[in-house]
DNA sequence: ATTTAGCACTCTCATTCTGAGAGTGCTACC
DNA sequence: GGTAGCACTCTCAGAATGAGAGTGCTAAAT
């Protein structure tokens, strides 16, 4: 993570202003921005001559930068973070979206899948962006039941469930075939055996009456910790085709490049779980042309959150766009849904 | 479905040359294919003049067009229909390829979700376009099993299992919380009730002993019923940037829209269903230039196959490409992937 | 000490013009 | 029937041009 580097202090209020809206201006227009337009657009008490003066301070001090000799300014990358950080504690979502966007939550299907399609569905369109929604995974998780169903010869559904509700399913294929009635008893014995219990506590136990029951026993332990190590959830996405709509995407090489990166979920995985996994539920992170990190976002903004249950189970979102992406609408609508599926997170857990 | 409209007795053994190796060359270079060029790439013993005369029958019976009076001559709809359709039953994919494949497949750990996702990766790398794979969807199921297991005050997990294999979760919430022993009574004796009975059946029996038996029945029957109205199974894509590569989509307007097609699963599955719903499992069908239905493929062509068990449980994989794809890399890629995963499907189903 | 008006200068971008090149269709000849 | 030759058409890349926008600097005004 880079450090801001700019000093308030250097900035005197006119400059803020003058910059809060260039960048407005350009996030608007996508056009460089000129002393003139801004003198005649805005009604600063101010001639162009004046703006003039203090856009070269601005550029002096690495907030803008002219694209060419004689051209308007563009913010740098400074710029951006200047007018996010400015931003992120005003901006709020109106309370009208709020409770259209609440209300779609409220009433699709309870289940986990609804609810991120939902959530990446709602951001990409409210910020005409890429969005992305990693499922919460869980970080510590007990032991509550499990089932033992034969299905086909060798083949047994092993179901097992969690005490924060989290249900994991799988098939095994044991030696050989083993009735249904000795499984049940294998299920019951471990039931009693491992309620309540952690993965951790789970690997050292032994159980005895029945030689399958330690190779069960083997597997759950497996599956818990596999349910915990698991670096994050499921992706979702949507609004992938948003980007090649901006202009600055026209030539499509650099919008590929971006693309790129969603198709690869592993990478994008990694990109969710390091930037949020030092970072508190409820905080967002903008990332400003990938932070020198990322080559193929070099062009582009994230927003990003955590959501969810800090120590149960937390996922994280955002969106994607061009550098120039319409901040005061992404960030508060970034802010509002993690919230929201926090709260749906949180309710899960706890039960109804 | 339209109906090829070219007689192929019009076009002499030597117009039949000229027209695929025109249209190969069109594939490869997508540059207008001139006499000229032609005649000196290819050792055909023509000159260039009769070639042309050649050209201007070919582009009178509608196969091929000029951009401009003076440009050499590109594929209409109808041109690469015909090139299909000869195409169709000689390419074979290498074998080495076929091996890499197998193995692939063979290697991968044996979930359906590991399948699909593989199969969309290797059709969209193979073909350099954007893959679709529809998981299978059953469509005849018998119950097997059910287990009912509390897990949270009035919050149920209801696992079916069905004859096939497949399963299906679903967490129900009571009316009022239910202890675990009578949620099991309920599963013995609806086991026993069920056993090997289809939705049909099920949803006109009823229960007597117990008042929650009927309502976990009129679950079940509800459950099983929606696995098989489900249309198709869930969708994976992949490749979706190998599009924005291709020359005619540097203007992004065009690729934007096809790539919506992507995004919209809805219509994706529409026109997977529609297309494949009475063609045979194993038979290919190419959908050039969106067959006048799709006004958002207009620039495009499909590939698209049906696979798995007819009766039992198929599903549709494709891949879409600029019209000017590489249908002799593609058609047998497409096919074997649909020969394989039939097979997959096919095991899976019987058991092991 | 700021602010502003004015001006010379720079650079881009859309437009126009031009010639090279590619390809065609037709005609006359083999 | 096949082919050489030729006049014709059309596109495309590059050069030339000029309008327009924007700048920085200086000198005057507040």
């Amino acid at each position: 993570m880079r450090v801001l580097n700019y000093d308030m202090t250097n900035l005197s209020e006119r400059q803020k202003t003058l910059l809060m809206l260039i960048i407005r201006d350009y996030i608007d227009s996508a056009q460089p921005v000129g002393s003139k337009r801004l003198a005649e657009h805005y009604h600063i008490n101010l001639s162009s001559a004046t703006i003039r003066n203090e856009m070269a301070s601005l550029t002096e001090m690495g907030y803008l930068r002219q694209p060419h000799t004689s051209a308007g300014r563009v913010p740098t990358e400074e710029g951006y973070r200047y007018f996010v950080s400015e931003m992120m504690n005003s901006a709020e979502l109106p309370e009208t979206v709020q409770h259209t966007i609440s209300h779609q939550f409220y009433q699709s299907r309870p289940e986990l899948d609804q609810w991120m399609t939902l959530a990446a569905s709602i951001l990409a369109s409210q910020s005409q962006g890429v969005s992305v929604v990693a499922a919460p995974h869980v970080e510590t998780t007990n032991f509550k039941h499990v089932e033992l169903i034969s299905t086909q010869g060798r083949q047994v559904l092993m179901v097992l469930v969690m005490l924060g509700g989290e249900v994991s399913q799988q098939i095994l294929t044991l030696a050989e075939p083993v009735p249904q009635e000795r499984l049940s008893g294998t299920a019951t014995r471990l039931n009693g055996l491992l309620a309540g219990q952690t993965a951790q506590a789970i690997s050292t136990l032994t159980a005895r009456p029945d030689p399958l029951d330690q190779d069960i026993l083997l597997l759950i332990a497996q599956d818990m910790r596999r349910m915990i190590e698991k670096a994050s959830g499921e992706i979702y996405t949507d609004g992938l085709t948003n980007v090649l709509a901006e202009p600055e995407f026209s030539e499509s090489d650099e919008a590929r490049r971006a693309l790129k990166i969603f198709e690869e979920r592993a990478t994008l995985q990694d990109l969710l779980a390091r930037t949020t996994s030092n970072s508190d539920v409820g905080a967002l992170q903008v990332l400003i042309g990938g932070e020198g990190e990322y080559d193929d976002l070099r062009q582009c903004s994230m927003v990003i959150a955590r959501y969810g249950v800090p120590g149960m189970a937390t996922g994280a979102l955002g969106v994607l766009g061009p550098m120039r992406m319409a901040y005061s609408r992404t960030i508060p609508t970034v802010r509002f849904v993690a919230g929201l599926l926090s709260d749906l997170v949180s309710d899960n857990i706890s039960g109804e």
